[in-house]
DNA sequence: TGTACATCAGTGAACGCGCGTTCACTGATGTAC
DNA sequence: TGTACATCAGTGAACGCGCGTTCACTGATGTAC
């Protein structure tokens, strides 16, 4: 067992990665109900029955496209979310936004196998599903953990939050820290379901013959919902 | 040609009737990628074939449920936010809230058909979706019809639109009467894609491990969102 | 009211396709001595 | 460094399945005279 693998498992690492390589074009070309493990290995140029060398079944391929895809969106997102020198709090949630809205309309399929109707016949492992897909809600959150930044402030005293929403409310705040207060991240799931109900009628073509193009739309909601989120 | 139909006329119109409800059965049950013909024709006991004298292809009975899903939840919608004795314009925006959430929790595949990702090498004629998918969201434009109702006043005043946004909402804004000013349709048009975004997340399980079960933070979204479509 | 013809619904077999998965196999690569 | 054995990658054929769609057909229903 050296840190230098043997020739035999480097060509395993290789081909795993074309593999899904293959698998993630195949869903970026037509969607994810369409993957079909017989058509990576026809890509590869290889006997169907090898890729079961490397993925025990086919719901093991999807499941490891899910992961890389809510990685590559949570690297994207997190990216933008990071506190830069001279970036507000305001800047840095207009960043993420903008980041999630790029990443589902350059991969749209990739965005529909995440964040549309499941796959039917198909329930991905939590436990190997649920951290990449963290990634994006967490970022979004630790932009807002710790004192907020008023800048304009609000005449109407924020609506009281019933007892189980403030248990809610504060377990997810308690998962970065500093702890965000419970108004904070009702206001900032708020913002995040709105920001993907946004991109998903947009990506999703709901928004045909109203909005669409929805790069205005988008633009102008994000600068309210960052309002909304700014107030003390 | 008369009003009354022959025998046969309601034979078909009464097996037309079944097809449809032994489709859409299919998609309840399994979503809509798995709707198939041949289980139709069985779940009828006739032969496959047969099918073919009531829709010509396999989209056309997708397409009509499509159809279908949108006028269930249209009507349910618009019964919802109806003008009614002693309701106020956020009495009737709340009650078309809860019947968008109400009807996707009772038909999670019929609202993933409708709003979850597009099923693949499937695209639903836009002339014959257009208009059943239109009547969600005007019935949400025809509550905001006319003048505002002041209730909480914000201090700020609301930012101004982008030239481009405001002829988009201009436009939207003149599909009911009296027409609705921009800014309160496009502050309507991000109500409605929150709205939107919440369900789908809620049914396509995004909310797990945070805010499951979604009444409580739904509840407080539309409230919260009732005040900022009160604004002056 | 009866007959002749046209229309239509439903059948059953078939075509051609693609899929996931299994299995016995061969040949190459790795490992222990 | 060389040999003997174990491990593993990849093959190709096969199983069993379900699908959409077509086609020639039969028998029932409708229509015109």
């Amino acid at each position: 067992m050296s840190a230098v693998r043997t020739a035999r498992d480097r060509a395993r690492r290789e081909l795993t990665e074309e593999i899904l390589a293959a698998g993630r074009a195949q869903v970026a070309a037509s969607g994810a109900t369409s993957l079909s493990l017989r058509a990576v290995a026809r890509e590869l140029g290889m006997a169907s029955s090898a890729v079961y060398r490397y993925f025990a079944t086919r719901d093991e391929l999807l499941t490891a496209l899910i992961v890389e895809a809510y990685d590559a969106l949570g690297e994207e997102v997190e990216r933008a979310a990071e506190p830069r020198a001279g970036a507000s709090r305001r800047d840095r949630w207009l960043a993420a936004a903008r980041a999630v809205r790029g990443w589902a309309l350059t991969h749209p399929h990739q965005y529909g196998l995440l964040y549309g109707s499941p796959v039917p016949g198909f329930h991905a492992a939590p436990e190997r599903t649920n951290g990449p897909g963290s990634r994006v809600p967490l970022a979004l959150l630790g932009i807002f953990a710790g004192a907020p930044e008023p800048r304009t402030p609000i005449a109407a005293p924020p609506p009281p939050l019933s007892p189980v929403l403030t248990d809610q409310a504060r377990w997810v705040g308690a998962l970065v820290s500093p702890a965000v207060p419970e108004d904070r991240v009702v206001r900032g799931a708020m913002a995040w379901t709105s920001v993907f109900g946004l991109v998903s009628f947009e990506v999703f073509g709901q928004l045909r013959g109203s909005f669409a193009p929805a790069e205005e739309l988008f633009e102008h909601a994000i600068g309210r919902l960052a309002d909304a989120l700014d107030a003390p």
